[in-house]
DNA sequence: CTATATTTGCAACATTATTGCATAAATGAA
DNA sequence: TTCATTTATGCAATAATGTTGCAAATATAG
């Protein structure tokens, strides 16, 4: 089962821990949400919070998660997949934050959306944060 | 000089204290931009750092500054102007962080965008979070 | 299996944020 | 203006969050 977690480490060229290998499958475990900290923390039990951070930081180098920027003002990481849209020269993405349970999901690219800049400007990425009620809560 | 601030918070309803006066100078003068809490500490001057974490928090319950969300991950407070987007029902606003200098600036209304969420998710609030580099830097 | 490079976990420290409380200041009423 | 009441401020203590250095443990290449 730890199998799959294995090829990420390995695609991603770092050394194969088993704080690593519990950390993706968190990330995994919930791909299609982002998550703060605090849930990774929750979720992964006891562990080195120094550890985590780094840890972070290394996947984030890494290109198999990246940061959510959903609105919240609060950190949200989540997992890559495969042909990440965040890791594209162009960045678009939108996210969508749910008041009620606060989940973070991922809504995929908005490259069809006409954004424009004043003059002079250049775009490098755009991030749309949504916020309401997602449809569980609904 | 300072008549201009002290009809701001008489609006809001707050006190008018020295404080409050030299906090809303720094958001008056930069109105055109978001800034960070080590900005504001930069530009007030000495001051007491819980007090201006409750002040920050006053003036945004009196809706006189709001929080911006910018893609930088870190937290923005910007100037209410009169009739602020921010606090219309379906706030529609969008920013831009400037690489290089990383000032944020504010485009304002971005209500002409379509936007759609899937079926029954309900959208209260849309922010566009635009990054890449200013004229002034270009 | 061994040598080397990387990762981990601990300690110490730095930064950022919160709460309680006594003092100081602002406001409304006499 | 002065006084009583309410609110804001500043300090102390504490909590939460993030960083750095280093020795021991672990992963990988040969």
């Amino acid at each position: 089962m730890s199998e799959h977690t294995r090829q990420i480490l390995v695609r991603g060229r770092l050394r194969i821990t088993d704080f690593r290998l519990r950390l993706l499958e968190v990330f995994v475990a919930s791909s299609h949400s982002a998550l703060t900290q605090k849930e990774i923390e929750a979720r992964i039990g006891a562990h080195d919070r120094i550890t985590l951070y780094r840890t972070l930081k290394s996947f984030e180098a890494a290109q198999l998660i990246h940061q959510v920027v959903d609105g919240s003002l609060e950190n949200k990481y989540a997992f890559c997949l495969h042909d990440c849209p965040e890791h594209r020269a162009q960045e678009e993405h939108a996210h969508f934050l749910c008041n009620q349970c606060k989940t973070t999901y991922c809504l995929g690219s908005i490259s069809d959306l006409a954004i424009t800049v004043p003059s002079n400007y250049s775009l490098d990425k755009v991030q749309l944060a949504l916020t309401g009620t997602c449809s569980a809560c609904n």
